[in-house]
RNA sequence: GCAUGCGUAGCUCAGUUGGAUAGAGCAUCGGUCUUCGAAACCGAGGGUCGUUGGUUCGAGUCCAACCGCGUGCGCCA
């Protein structure tokens, strides 16, 4: 195994082909030894050659294919298929024993088949703990920015996918190795919260028994009494408006002013520590994070108090890293507002507001600081909504214009922005409650749950049912993962970009690409080797039939896809993984008899094929945050 | 107006540095269970890859223009 490093940071002319990126040993070894063959072949233009090697594009093109002629071929004036079969001989001897058939077609296409017994060797390499995944991540950081609450704010279904495509993130990438710091960039300081704070104050309100719920209602009064309804006045004079309308909108005015004055001295109180303030402002934080921290669980995502840093963390820094764009000469006063520009676009990025507090890029600025320079990430991604990709472009920009995305190795940080897109209903509009109110992801997640619940107990209804006669607690925890596990996968199994149609009867199908189609491929191995009774791991690996081999193949993709997925920041790839190893094991098993075959050998050769199944369709899984139950 | 993202089968979507006849799922139609979990499998029909041009041995993929939809655009986050 050669893991050097993680090819994309890898020194230039050390890494594999983008096909292979870290993929399994298997096609590593194919890899070499058509490189060899080029250089034997052809000399320096070998050298300096891609074999081009990738999955066969289908079953009868064989296993692999390499595409390394055609363009050579144009470079070197010669004719593609004659150069192909120059090369392979030249490869003879390393490649002899790996393929058991290869072959030039079409323009010079080489089309590889594998000898079975070292697909089984493959394998059986894999089968161990690792399920043949890598860790070039050992000793790299990096930051995730996932969640992304506000406080005082019910969450909705665009915390959702912050959450689940951000978590997915930090699994994949601790898989790989890395050391992965989850960070909650809580919206938690500011002016939200004063208007927030000094709306209950008002109010008077008792914080010791206060709810989310009551919270949100808070906000939003505050956020209504706040609104400064100086353009609807003048509109209102103007087109002759009646005078109740003129007075009504006059004593908002001046009830705005007021509230406003009560606002800031809140703000002011806050910042300035007073302790009764402060006090109120941590409950609310508290009052939020622990529905936050419940919703994050039935999601499965993994989130606590520790990966909260929000942006009261960063308030020391905000002065510091307006300081520093000065100081650096990248900041200039315009219309009393400090402002960056840059050379390619006429939106500038604001750091200072022209009254001298700060806003929301400079908490992004000090936060990216902070994982660059303090976490030492070499790797920030943030999985926020697609409608702030200019706004990050700008933050990416500003910290490399700075310099802060310097690592001490002298390497550049990468800075990702996975822009997601929308969910929308079923009018193609944002997903909106029918009396048109803000879906709040519990209720999402309350119906989601109730639905995978219905499935499995009309399923545990029949006699036959593996889950028949099962306790009413259990079912409902089982069917509770279906339901997460339904929208999950949904969510993450298209190129997160894309807005996508909340449609919880296509998700939750057990036919189709779905999640429970995932879960119920493990759970129907798992009911095999239970039946079985046997753990008979060690068993030799016989692939004889077609769709044996094919289930094979398709385990030794695994380590490439999870490697992908991370790389990519793609978990869709993963998905289709999945979805494609639960199709090559169904259609396994329908053809080839595991339990019932009577040849001793061939069924533990089977056995084992299952197993080693089973555990990567459940770690698959896990990455993406999926649970896979025994039983369904 | 400027910027940015997206247009692939009736619907929902894949399509990795440009590679063989553009692939899945749903829906439709037709086959597989007295036998290992049929929540499964096998098969069929269904496409001017938004349009037009360009680059080349080869374009869904790269370039240009246009059309359509979405999103963003200095003191909110």
């Amino acid at each position: 195994m050669c893991w050097a490093a993680d090819p994309m940071t890898a020194p230039h002319g050390e890494s594999t082909p983008a096909a292979l990126r870290g993929a399994a040993a298997l096609p590593a070894k194919l890899d070499a030894a058509l490189r060899s063959a080029l250089v034997s072949a052809l000399g320096e233009a070998g050298a300096a050659a891609d074999p081009a090697l990738k999955a066969a594009t289908q079953p009868r093109f064989g296993d692999f294919q390499a595409n390394f002629a055609m363009g050579l071929a144009k470079s070197l004036g010669r004719n593609p298929r004659e150069l192909a079969q120059e090369v392979l001989a030249a490869g003879a001897a390393a490649l002899e024993p790996l393929c058991e058939k290869l072959e030039v077609a079409g323009p010079g296409f080489v089309n590889i088949s594998l000898r079975p017994s070292i697909i089984a060797d493959a394998l059986q390499e894999m089968d161990n703990d690792t399920l043949g995944v890598p860790t070039p991540g050992r000793g790299r950081r990096v930051a995730v920015d996932l969640c992304g609450v506000n406080v005082a704010k019910q969450l909705h279904v665009g915390h959702l996918r912050a959450s689940i495509i951000g978590d997915s993130m930090a699994r994949l990438h601790e898989r790989l190795g890395w050391t992965v710091f989850r960070q909650n960039h809580l919206g938690d300081w500011g002016l939200p919260i004063a208007m927030t704070l000094a709306s209950l104050e008002r109010a008077a309100v008792d914080l010791s028994r206060i709810t989310l719920d009551d919270l949100n209602r808070a906000y939003r009064r505050a956020q209504a009494e706040g609104r400064d309804d100086e353009a609807g006045l003048a509109a209102a004079r103007e087109t002759h408006a009646g005078p109740h309308r003129i007075a009504e909108l006059e004593a908002q005015h001046e009830g705005a002013s007021a509230l406003l004055a009560h606002t800031h001295e809140t703000l002011r109180r806050l910042q300035g520590g007073d302790q009764a303030t402060v006090a109120a402002w941590q409950r609310l934080i508290a009052v939020t994070m622990r529905e936050v921290f419940e919703t994050a669980a039935t999601l499965g995502v993994l989130l606590d108090d520790t990966h909260s840093r929000g942006e009261s963390f960063f308030r020391d820094q905000l002065a510091p890293t307006v300081d520093a764009f000065v100081q650096a000469g990248l900041a200039e006063r315009d219309q009393g507002a400090l402002i960056v520009r840059f050379a390619d676009r006429e939106r500038p990025l604001l750091i200072q507001k022209s009254d001298g507090t700060s806003l929301y890029a400079t908490t992004d600025l000090a936060a990216a600081h902070y994982r660059i320079a303090k976490l030492g990430a070499e790797r920030v991604i943030y999985c926020v909504d697609a409608r702030q990709r200019d706004h990050f472009r700008d933050v990416f920009d500003a910290i490399h214009a700075i310099g802060w995305d310097r690592l001490p190795s002298g390497r550049t940080a990468e800075m990702i922005h996975v822009a997601f897109g929308a969910v929308l209903g079923a009018d193609k509009r944002p997903l909106k409650t029918r009396s048109g109110e803000n879906f709040t992801l519990k209720a999402l997640l309350d119906e989601a749950v109730g639905r995978g619940q219905r499935e499995v107990r009309a399923r545990a209804q029949q006699p036959d049912a593996p889950t028949a006669g099962l306790q009413p607690a259990e079912l409902d925890a089982i069917g509770q993962a279906v339901g997460i596990a339904a929208i999950k996968y949904a969510d993450l199994s298209s190129d997160v970009s894309r807005d996508y149609v909340f449609d919880l009867d296509r998700m939750v199908s057990f036919e189709g690409e779905t999640g429970p189609y995932a879960q119920y491929a493990h759970a129907r191995i798992t009911g095999i080797l239970a039946k079985a009774g046997a753990s008979s791991t060690a068993a030799p690996l016989r692939l004889a039939a077609a769709e044996e081999r094919a289930l094979a193949l398709m385990l030794l993709r695994y380590a490439a896809a999870v490697q992908d997925a991370a790389e990519q920041c793609a978990p869709n790839r993963l998905a289709a993984f999945i979805f494609e190893l639960a199709n090559a094991f169904n259609a396994f098993y329908q053809s080839c008899p595991v339990i019932k075959e009577p040849d001793a050998v061939l069924r533990a050769s089977r056995l084992r094929l299952c197993d080693i199944t089973r555990r990567v369709i459940a770690d698959a899984l896990s990455l993406l945050g999926i649970a896979a139950p025994d039983r369904m």
